[in-house]
DNA sequence: AGTTTAACCTTTCTGC
DNA sequence: TGCAGAAA
DNA sequence: GTTAAAC
């Protein structure tokens, strides 16, 4: 459920908690979660953080050290990184006390999520991020166009393959099919380049407006500060089978679609 | 090649 | 109120 | 949310 506004909400909230930072003591609760070195060191024991960065849904923070030691989290469906008071919350797998006496805790009670810790930035950029696809924010519609061209695969479908487009899941993929007028069961490749520019424009006007209202929280997410999200109340299509379109109010048709429910308006959409 | 189903794991909700 | 099963 | 196996 962390997509793109999410996860971009937990790092504009992280870094001003750890950017400077000297990280003082680091607890592994859970090693298994962690792949790769699963030492204090890795996980920056003893090192000042620099830069909390992200690309798609998923998220590195970057030690300020000669060869940048980073780790790559990724928060699954419930994964949280929270600014933690005193005790030990219950699943929190790794905590980080900080030299400003704040903890930061990795939190994820069905452990989808995951930390990935390498020597160096590079490292993660060649061996995880260089398979995904451009992240969502940046992608441009003629990339856009090569990535759907390609496949036969439903629009739902192709927008949710994170090695085609990262960032988007089933709440902003829905979302954006509404706003662009473009049916999700659309075959990918039969869409036009306008249809990509159209597609391109409306996805960076939605997630910069999710972000913006602190993305959507429908259950677990929630900002390093533990504030709530604003967006869902926003959503015109995603959770909305069977209420009537907002444009046309015609009621919005539900359907599963490459194994997601799928909402779209069968009127407004083509 | 693409769709479907199940799996991963724990909490929370639903219905009897 | 408790429990099993579904849903998230 | 992601991945693997089955159809």
């Amino acid at each position: 459920m962390p997509e793109l506004p999410e996860v971009e909400n937990v790092r504009l909230t992280l870094l001003p908690l750890v950017q400077g930072q000297l990280v003082r003591k680091v607890t592994i609760c859970r090693p298994d979660i962690v792949t790769g070195l699963a030492t204090p060191l890795s996980l920056l024991q003893g090192k000042v953080i620099g830069d909390v960065i992200r690309h798609g849904k998923q998220l590195a923070i970057i030690a300020d050290d000669p060869s940048q030691t980073t780790i790559n989290v990724h928060l699954g469906m419930t994964g949280r990184l929270m600014g933690i008071s005193c005790p030990f919350p219950k699943h929190c797998h790794v905590r980080w006390q900080l030299s400003n006496t704040d903890t930061l805790g990795f939190i994820d009670p069905r452990r989808f999520g995951g930390l990935w810790t390498f020597g160096a930035l590079a490292d993660l950029q060649d061996q995880r991020w260089s398979k995904l696809g451009p992240d969502a924010l940046v992608i441009t519609p003629d990339q856009l166009a090569q990535g759907l061209a390609k496949t036969k695969r439903s629009l739902k479908a192709a927008l949710l393959d994170q090695n085609l487009l990262a960032g988007l899941g089933n709440i902003y993929v829905d979302e954006l099919c509404f706003n662009a007028k473009i049916r999700p069961d659309r075959i990918a490749c039969a869409l036009t380049v306008d249809d990509c520019r159209l597609l391109v424009r409306e996805m960076r006007k939605l997630l910069k407006t999710a972000i913006k209202r602190g993305g959507s929280t429908l259950r677990d997410y929630v900002m390093v500060n533990g504030q709530s999200g604003k967006f869902q109340n926003l959503h015109k299509v995603y959770g909305r089978a069977g209420n009537n379109c907002v444009r046309c109010k015609t009621p919005l048709h539900g359907q599963l679609l490459a194994g997601r429910t799928t909402v779209f308006c069968p009127h407004c959409q083509q």
